[in-house]
DNA sequence: AGATCGGAATCTTTCGAATG
DNA sequence: CATTCGAAAGATTCCGATCT
């Protein structure tokens, strides 16, 4: 056990020079208007100091516990400030990190507030003290100084307070996974080719002229004005703009993924076609364009790095998040957008992303992780051992719907084809009806890449048809069709009673604040002021087996929680299942990095690692081999991966 | 479903000038 | 001097685009 050591810099900050205004942390350290007013810390014997030179502190600090500081575990609140200071502006990387706020977001779940003076409150520790009167002063008096002193010292205090009061109640996972998560941010094992960026910028912005024509960017970019224009097109040909319902009554139907557009985009009015184009074009251009200059900035600030920056336990499940301006869990994939210009900034974006010299990426994901997670976690044990067999599951179900054979389709033949939109079916079916999806919804989904053959040729055939799969997949799956009642009916008796109630490997036990829902691995989902609304009466229509349409009224008594949203078992079946997952990955990063395999980027089922280009191959193998190994709280769990390698994230794709 | 981010629209606050 | 008005600035909300 190493001993702790709390550090907390205090720098010049104003008006316009902050972290909140939408810069980035490397854009605020790396800033020319930087400036450190001292460094304070808490030393293990007890004594606390506030000392204006840092470098000297810090000097004396490596002299005792080694260049890295290696030999202690540094405490702070928000590291990736911090920790970034000791790396930029020192060339200290301590490996053991322990980051207060980010232990608060576990603790205390995602909507709970995480500054340090907010948690001194909660705690009952000492109050924080006002930082106002140093806003803009770039050089201190004496005075000034002594009170920043008083601040800095009470700031390091609490937070070594806040660290006793929570650290034993964190899983020691948790732990190494918040330390690898800022370790992330401070490794260099992320280039970024700027040249290339550049290139793709300029492509993207002559492109755009060119494609655009007469058409001036602002007319299609703004939701009126477009509108406007659009409607205008289609009245030449006698035709009206679609609506649909939008938060205050009905706006015009011109997102991206709206049918209307996506049919627009070939219309036989050439006019048409090109404004909806056009649209698309501008939309994404924005935040293509937003990308690359963040990257080439940073690049400019890092000299050529990518700090890898995600937000820990950020999502209701504890899954990350992006942040820091980027968001490196959403990167376009090139071959996604019908516009090529999209597709291949998306793909230079991503080649723009990659390894040092002499090193590769190998990014290694589980297959079908939540399908396989539900399949255990619900005790269906038909489709977890058909997982287990290594069995194609998605045309397994098709051909049990359909009678007739499912697969990947060979060859161009009509048979082969159809196989293969039998499969195609069956995933859409196996990935989408786990949490209780209706009809109706699955009908649209269906409806996507269905709408053309001849397995539907109305509506009502799709309506029908859609009934079939939905009732098939409750039916064969019974144990997970249970499972979304029995969940729901815990989490609800649990609420009313405000007791501890175990479902299978869950335990779900409430007080007046919150219900907790801990899952097998220990960790522990929150629900903030849960509650159940009384009971709503509510006519529901639906398809019947002979695809006519029913309607029927239906009590419903809804649970609710944060600010309102609503839990029923599906919903709260795919938190679990999602959590789950999340939980495996963090193992799978842990595992790996014992391994001597830095993890580098995770994204929810997926890890890549950066290593020696001569070590990929032995690598990868050993990624999927802990993979495929759960861990002792999920015997029975059926687990598969593979991986790619490559020099950038194109490569991965 | 869960996220982030940007842009546009809308709502809220601030502040100065005009008015009674 | 209090009130009102309107513009500007700031904050919030909604929507759309992107990923898993």
């Amino acid at each position: 056990m190493l001993p702790l050591l709390p550090l907390d810099f205090e720098t010049y900050y104003s008006d316009s020079y902050n972290l909140n205004n939408s810069t980035s942390y490397q854009e605020y350290i790396l800033s020319p208007q930087f400036k450190i007013h001292g460094l304070a810390v808490y030393y293990p014997d007890g004594k606390r100091e506030f000392r204006r030179d840092a470098d000297v502190l810090l000097h004396e600090l490596q002299s005792v516990y080694g260049n890295n500081l290696e030999n202690v575990c540094i405490i702070m609140h928000n590291a990736m400030f911090d920790a970034a200071i000791l790396k930029y502006k020192f060339n200290i990387i301590p490996p053991c990190i322990h980051d207060t706020m980010l232990m608060a977001k576990y603790l205390y779940g995602v909507d709970v507030k995480v500054s340090l003076k907010e948690l001194a409150e909660r705690c009952h520790l000492p109050a924080k003290l006002d930082l106002e009167f140093s806003k803009g002063k770039r050089e201190l008096t004496a005075a000034e100084f002594a009170e920043l002193r008083t601040y800095a010292i009470n700031d390091v205090v609490i937070t070594r307070e806040l660290y006793g009061h929570i650290v034993p109640k964190i899983l020691p996972e948790e732990l190494e996974i918040i330390n690898h998560t800022v370790q992330c941010f401070l490794r260099d094992a992320v280039k970024i080719n700027k040249e290339l960026l550049q290139l793709a910028r300029h492509e993207l912005c002559t492109q755009l002229i060119n494609e655009l024509g007469e058409i001036h960017p602002e007319e299609v970019s703004s939701d009126r004005q477009f509108a406007q224009l659009l409607s205008g097109a289609l009245a030449e040909t006698n035709r009206a703009l679609a609506m649909k319902p939008g938060k205050n009554g009905m706006i015009p139907a011109i997102s991206k993924n709206d049918p209307e557009m996506q049919n627009m985009l070939s219309d036989p009015d050439p006019l048409v076609r090109e404004l909806v184009k056009a649209r698309l074009l501008v939309k994404s251009k924005a935040q293509l364009q937003s990308r690359i200059n963040y990257l080439i900035g940073t690049a400019n600030l890092t000299g050529g790095t990518l700090p890898v920056f995600l937000k820990y336990h950020h999502a209701q499940t504890g899954r990350f998040a992006g942040g820091n301006g980027l968001n490196l869990q959403n990167l376009p994939v090139p071959g996604r957008s019908p516009v090529q210009i999209l597709n291949d900034t998306a793909r230079k974006i991503r080649q723009a992303i990659h390894a040092p010299a002499g090193y590769v990426f190998v990014a290694v994901d589980a297959a079908q992780i939540e399908a396989r997670v539900l399949a255990w976690l619900t005790g269906e044990e038909t489709l977890n051992t058909a997982f287990a067999a290594g069995k194609d599951i998605y045309s397994e179900f098709a051909t049990d719907v359909f009678h007739e054979p499912a697969g990947h389709p060979r060859d161009s033949t009509p048979t082969e084809q159809r196989k293969g939109l039998l499969r195609k079916i069956g995933k859409t079916a196996i990935l989408g009806l786990g949490y209780n999806m209706g009809v109706e919804r699955f009908a649209e989904q269906l409806k996507s890449f269905i709408a053309s053959s001849e397995l539907c040729r109305s509506e009502r055939e799709l309506a029908a048809l859609a009934y079939k799969i939905v009732h098939s997949y409750r039916a064969k799956y019974n144990n997970i069709s249970t499972f979304w009642n029995r969940l729901e009916k815990a989490f609800r008796e649990s609420i009313c009673k405000q007791q501890h109630v175990r479902i299978g490997m869950l335990e779900i036990s409430s007080n007046s604040e919150a219900t907790w829902l801990q899952l097998a691995s220990r960790r522990e989902l929150i629900y903030r002021d849960c509650e159940i609304r009384p009971s709503e009466f509510q006519e529901i229509t639906f398809y019947n087996t002979s695809g006519e349409c029913e309607s029927r009224i239906i009590e419903q008594q809804s649970i609710q929680y944060r600010n309102s949203t609503s839990l029923y078992g599906g919903k709260l079946t795919e938190n679990v299942v999602q959590a789950i997952a999340r939980d495996l990955l963090v193992r799978v990063i842990l595992e790996c990095e014992k391994a001597g395999i830095p993890i580098v980027l995770h994204i929810h089922d997926e890890v890549i690692a950066c290593v020696p280009e001569v070590q990929a191959e032995q690598a990868m193998e050993k990624m999927i081999q802990i993979w495929r190994t759960v861990p002792q709280w999920a015997e029975g769990l059926v687990l598969d991966a593979e991986g790619v390698i490559g020099t950038n994230l194109a490569e991965l794709k």
